[in-house]
DNA sequence: GCCAACGTTGGC
DNA sequence: GCCAACGTTGGC
Protein backbone atom coordinates (compact mmCIF):
# COMPACT_ATOMS: atom_id res chain seq x y z
CA UNK A 1 0.00 0.00 0.00
CA UNK A 2 1.66 3.40 -0.89
CA UNK A 3 0.49 7.20 0.39
CA UNK A 4 0.08 10.30 -1.07
CA UNK A 5 -0.77 13.71 -0.75
CA UNK A 6 -3.25 15.43 -3.16
CA UNK A 7 -3.77 19.77 -3.27
CA UNK A 8 -7.20 21.02 -3.53
CA UNK A 9 -7.32 25.05 -3.55
CA UNK A 10 -10.96 25.24 -1.59
CA UNK A 11 -12.38 27.42 -4.38
CA UNK A 12 -12.46 24.42 -6.56
CA UNK A 13 -12.79 21.85 -4.35
CA UNK A 14 -13.13 22.04 -0.53
CA UNK A 15 -13.14 19.37 2.43
CA UNK A 16 -16.71 20.48 3.27
CA UNK A 17 -17.80 19.58 -0.20
CA UNK A 18 -15.52 16.42 0.29
CA UNK A 19 -17.19 15.39 3.35
CA UNK A 20 -20.69 15.81 1.69
CA UNK A 21 -19.79 13.75 -1.13
CA UNK A 22 -18.53 10.89 0.83
CA UNK A 23 -17.04 10.20 -2.67
CA UNK A 24 -15.72 12.02 -5.96
CA UNK A 25 -13.41 11.69 -8.92
CA UNK A 26 -10.04 13.50 -8.76
CA UNK A 27 -10.13 15.33 -12.22
CA UNK A 28 -8.24 18.21 -13.88
CA UNK A 29 -4.50 17.02 -13.31
CA UNK A 30 -3.00 18.93 -16.23
CA UNK A 31 0.69 18.02 -15.07
CA UNK A 32 2.90 14.66 -16.01
CA UNK A 33 4.50 14.39 -13.30
CA UNK A 34 1.12 14.36 -11.02
CA UNK A 35 -0.81 12.47 -13.69
CA UNK A 36 1.78 9.82 -13.46
CA UNK A 37 1.63 9.68 -9.94
CA UNK A 38 -2.18 9.27 -10.18
CA UNK A 39 -1.43 5.92 -12.28
CA UNK A 40 0.24 4.52 -10.00
CA UNK A 41 -2.37 4.76 -7.08
CA UNK A 42 -4.08 1.56 -5.97
CA UNK A 43 -7.19 1.03 -4.37
CA UNK A 44 -7.04 1.13 -0.67
CA UNK A 45 -4.10 3.84 -1.02
CA UNK A 46 -4.60 6.38 1.40
CA UNK A 47 -3.96 10.34 0.69
CA UNK A 48 -3.72 13.31 2.68
CA UNK A 49 -5.84 15.72 1.74
CA UNK A 50 -4.32 19.52 1.36
CA UNK A 51 -5.86 22.82 1.03
CA UNK A 52 -3.72 25.45 -0.69
CA UNK A 53 -4.51 29.23 -0.92
CA UNK A 54 -5.56 29.25 2.41
CA UNK A 55 -3.84 30.86 5.33
CA UNK A 56 -2.15 29.20 6.76
CA UNK A 57 -2.35 26.17 3.69
CA UNK A 58 -2.84 22.79 5.57
CA UNK A 59 -3.96 19.29 5.65
CA UNK A 60 -7.42 18.49 6.54
CA UNK A 61 -7.69 14.71 6.44
CA UNK A 62 -7.44 11.56 4.84
CA UNK A 63 -9.29 9.88 1.93
CA UNK A 64 -9.07 6.68 0.06
CA UNK A 65 -8.83 5.41 -3.28
CA UNK A 66 -11.68 3.46 -4.61
CA UNK A 67 -11.06 3.55 -8.33
CA UNK A 68 -7.75 3.21 -9.97
CA UNK A 69 -7.20 5.68 -13.16
CA UNK A 70 -9.03 6.06 -15.47
CA UNK A 71 -9.75 8.88 -18.83
CA UNK A 72 -10.38 11.74 -17.22
CA UNK A 73 -14.11 12.76 -17.82
CA UNK A 74 -13.54 15.98 -18.07
CA UNK A 75 -11.29 16.44 -20.87
CA UNK A 76 -11.54 14.71 -24.57
CA UNK A 77 -7.54 14.45 -24.52
CA UNK A 78 -6.49 10.85 -23.75
CA UNK A 79 -3.22 11.96 -21.71
CA UNK A 80 -5.30 12.93 -18.62
CA UNK A 81 -6.76 10.72 -16.06
CA UNK A 82 -8.98 10.60 -12.71
CA UNK A 83 -8.66 8.32 -9.89
CA UNK A 84 -12.14 7.98 -7.29
CA UNK A 85 -11.59 8.80 -3.67
CA UNK A 86 -13.62 8.77 -1.09
CA UNK A 87 -13.64 10.39 2.70
CA UNK A 88 -11.98 8.89 5.10
CA UNK A 89 -11.39 10.50 8.18
CA UNK A 90 -10.67 14.15 9.53
CA UNK A 91 -8.11 15.55 11.50
CA UNK A 92 -8.61 17.01 14.83
CA UNK A 93 -5.98 19.40 14.21
CA UNK A 94 -5.33 20.57 11.32
CA UNK A 95 -1.38 20.37 10.45
CA UNK A 96 -0.27 23.92 8.76
CA UNK A 97 2.47 23.68 6.31
CA UNK A 98 4.27 25.69 9.01
CA UNK A 99 4.14 22.46 11.39
CA UNK A 100 5.16 20.12 8.62
CA UNK A 101 8.28 22.61 8.26
CA UNK A 102 8.61 23.19 11.68
CA UNK A 103 8.87 18.75 12.26
CA UNK A 104 12.04 17.20 11.82
CA UNK A 105 11.30 14.02 10.38
CA UNK A 106 9.34 15.74 7.86
CA UNK A 107 11.63 18.10 6.10
CA UNK A 108 12.30 15.85 3.36
CA UNK A 109 8.87 15.76 2.10
CA UNK A 110 8.07 16.50 -1.25
CA UNK A 111 6.00 18.91 -0.56
CA UNK A 112 8.70 21.22 0.35
CA UNK A 113 10.80 20.47 -2.25
CA UNK A 114 8.30 20.94 -4.73
CA UNK A 115 5.93 22.87 -3.82
CA UNK A 116 3.62 23.10 -6.96
CA UNK A 117 3.53 19.37 -7.47
CA UNK A 118 -0.26 18.47 -6.75
CA UNK A 119 -0.51 14.98 -6.57
CA UNK A 120 2.89 13.60 -4.62
CA UNK A 121 4.06 10.49 -2.87
CA UNK A 122 4.34 10.18 0.54
CA UNK A 123 6.42 7.86 2.49
CA UNK A 124 4.93 5.60 5.37
CA UNK A 125 6.79 7.58 8.26
CA UNK A 126 5.70 10.70 7.10
CA UNK A 127 2.29 9.84 6.99
CA UNK A 128 1.91 7.90 10.02
CA UNK A 129 3.60 11.47 11.60
CA UNK A 130 0.91 13.34 9.90
CA UNK A 131 -1.64 11.60 10.79
CA UNK A 132 -0.63 11.62 14.31
CA UNK A 133 0.05 15.74 14.19
CA UNK A 134 -3.92 15.87 13.29
CA UNK A 135 -5.46 13.19 15.55
C1' DG B 1 -0.60 41.61 -5.01
C1' DC B 2 4.01 40.06 -5.55
C1' DC B 3 7.36 36.90 -6.78
C1' DA B 4 9.89 32.45 -7.15
C1' DA B 5 9.66 28.06 -9.15
C1' DC B 6 8.80 25.52 -12.79
C1' DG B 7 6.05 23.46 -16.64
C1' DT B 8 4.68 24.25 -21.47
C1' DT B 9 4.84 26.17 -25.97
C1' DG B 10 6.76 27.46 -30.14
C1' DG B 11 10.43 29.42 -33.13
C1' DC B 12 14.61 28.27 -34.94
C1' DG C 1 16.73 19.55 -29.48
C1' DC C 2 17.63 24.02 -27.47
C1' DC C 3 16.01 27.99 -25.27
C1' DA C 4 13.32 32.25 -24.65
C1' DA C 5 8.84 33.70 -23.63
C1' DC C 6 4.98 32.99 -21.29
C1' DG C 7 1.48 31.07 -18.10
C1' DT C 8 0.28 28.94 -13.74
C1' DT C 9 0.78 27.52 -9.02
C1' DG C 10 1.17 28.56 -4.45
C1' DG C 11 3.46 30.71 -0.36
C1' DC C 12 3.87 34.90 1.75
Amino acid sequence: MKYWLIKSDPDTYGWDEMKKDKKTFWDGVRNYAARNHMKDMKKGDLCLFYHSQLKPPHITGVVEVVKEHYQDPTTEDDRWVAVDVKYKRSFKNLVTLDDIKQRKGLANMVLLRISRLSVQPVKKTEFDTIVKMGS
